[in-house]
RNA sequence: CGAGGUGUGGCGCAGUUUGGUAGCGCGCUUCGUUCGGGACGAAGAGGUCGCAGGUUCAAAUCCUGUCACCUCGACCA
């Protein structure tokens, strides 16, 4: 068979209706269901074991540097939310709200969590005392609710899973070490384990987070070049320590604010590693966290010896790697297509004709790539297969995100390139948000995604309004 | 919040215009044959047609109301 033709006549092809295939690779691959509230969906084990491997994997990073888990409630009261006057404006409108215990109505309503700055504030204010409490450097892993009016499964939905960090610092510097050091986990982390590059720096004033002094984002690129917020990380300043009078005595002995952190990433890294690397075929996962990163599948499975030496190369892979032995009496047609949808990054077939040989054959999900290969020592080389294809799929994902990247220094071609090729665009920028309005405006939805930290010289002006330039961003659409 | 769409066995759908015995495909169960790219045969099980009213001898179908979900926009991790 053609190694191009689609096989899957479930899926709808990606270059046909992205958003249909995306949603077509999410339900087949079996990563969630449709729930009965609106906007919530049922995570299925398949892809809660793809968020436990990041989750793991994220939480061992920021273990690394120094950071401690903690829980927080769910409910934040109203006036708890109110004390920050940014913040509740930003997210006052997409709340959800608990108005009645049992039979008897609350005194105060109740916000199911959209995020929780303001609980971490109330907590942070009484157990720092002096600057000998200093830093604390919590995360939490828990679920928040926003009322979105438009969802997608892991993209945007009304309650998500995802990390958020909030940290405290004695002084301004340190804290803003560690928002960018946060941002770099967040970087490393994309690329080493799900190897997905991307564009990274700090956010417009416009695009800011509701009550930050300063914010950094990570910008993967999807394949059809729409822009995914990645992860976030904010420096506050003391603008909430001064809202929830959070003090510390300092080593001069006296009174003094503390500065303060957060950072986050949800599921919706899940939606960024199906746009990036899933195909016609169904999800291609990276290996570092495939729930199963080698299937072995035996051929002809009645005939003599064929089962135990399955089970022999099984119970030797399995000590290395996520390993799956499917020996249920489906054809092996079904199995191959089964596996490529749910992204398994390599296939093992054993049938009589290698048991004689002493071999098998690995097939590439990413590639298809068939690779005939000795039982000895095969460990070592599926190891670096997993290597390898890792690396590839960093590498298609780093090439497209260059090829669908351009520039634009003048307004026409700014217009003339958001119209007609997906992507990202660098362009300078004045610095006035009034721009930015009215780029998006123009261009129905191209906003700035951030300004990178290795800003380019691309032209002294402004690409809207012809001012002098202050910064290079990258501007783009996004999900 | 605006504009569309859909609710019928587990899943996907037809049937609704023109009221008259609840259908199809997949899946599921059992048995047999198959097995290197979604195998085949035979026999089975499974549905208060989203919900509530109404019209009628008779409602999946017509009327009124209601709930939910999906897609696309504007807003947002």
């Amino acid at each position: 068979m053609a190694k191009d033709k689609k096989m899957v006549e479930a899926i709808t092809s990606r270059d046909e209706d992205f958003a249909k295939w995306y949603t077509d690779i999410v339900k087949k691959a079996e990563l969630v269901d449709y729930s009965g509230v609106k906007g919530c969906m049922v995570i299925r084990p398949y892809g809660f074991a793809i968020w436990e491997n990041m989750r793991n994997d994220m939480d061992r990073r920021f273990k690394e540097t120094g950071h401690e888990n903690v829980y927080m409630p769910m409910f934040i009261p109203e006036s708890l939310l109110q004390k920050e006057k940014d913040h509740v404006e930003g997210f006052a409108p997409e709340c959800a709200w608990v108005t009645v215990g049992g039979s008897e109505k609350l005194s105060e309503r109740l916000c199911v969590r959209p995020t929780s700055e303001t609980l971490f504030c109330e907590h942070y204010a009484k157990v720092i005392n002096t600057y000998r409490d200093l830093p604390k450097l919590y995360n939490q892993w828990c679920s928040v609710v926003r009322w979105e009016k438009t969802t997608r499964p892991f993209l945007r939905t009304s309650e998500f899973l995802w990390q958020e960090g909030h940290t405290m610092h004695e002084i301004a510097e340190e804290a803003i070490e560690e928002t960018r050091r946060m941002l770099q986990v967040y970087i490393d982390f994309y690329k080493e384990t799900l190897a997905i590059p991307a564009v990274f720096g700090k956010k417009t004033d416009k695009e800011k987070f509701a009550g930050a002094e300063e914010t950094y984002t990570i910008e993967p690129m999807m394949h059809n070049g729409v822009a995914l917020q990645g992860g976030t990380s904010h420096y506050f300043g003391d603008g909430f320590a001064k809202s929830f009078d959070i003090t510390y005595t300092g080593r001069d002995n006296k009174l003094h604010y503390p500065h303060q952190t957060s950072w986050g990433t949800s599921t919706r890294m899940i939606g960024a590693l199906i746009m990036v690397h899933s195909d016609d075929d169904g999800l291609v996962l990276p290996p570092k966290v495939a729930p199963i990163q080698v299937v072995i599948l035996p051929i002809a499975q009645h005939k003599e010896g064929v089962l135990d030496k399955a089970n022999e190369v099984y119970e030797n892979l399995r000590k290395r790697f996520r390993t799956k032995l499917d020996d249920s009496d489906q054809s092996p047609g079904w199995k191959f297509a089964q596996y490529e949808m749910k992204g398994v990054p390599l296939r093992l077939e054993l049938g009589p004709k290698d048991i004689e040989k002493n071999q098998c054959v690995l097939v590439r999900r990413d590639t298809r790539e068939k690779i005939f290969t000795s039982l000895d020592g095969v460990e070592e080389t599926i190891e670096k297969l997993l290597e390898t294809i890792h690396e590839d799929m960093y590498n298609r994902a780093l090439e497209n995100t260059k090829a669908k990247t351009h520039v634009a220094l003048t307004h026409e071609e700014f217009l003339e390139t958001a119209k007609n090729k997906p992507g990202f665009i660098k362009a300078m920028w004045c610095g006035d948000s009034a721009c930015e309005d009215q780029l998006k405006d123009e261009t129905g939805g191209v906003k700035s995604r951030c300004i990178p930290f290795e800003e380019e010289r691309l032209s002294d002006v402004c690409v809207c309004c012809g001012r002098p330039a202050k910064h290079m961003v990258y501007w783009g659409k996004q999900y």
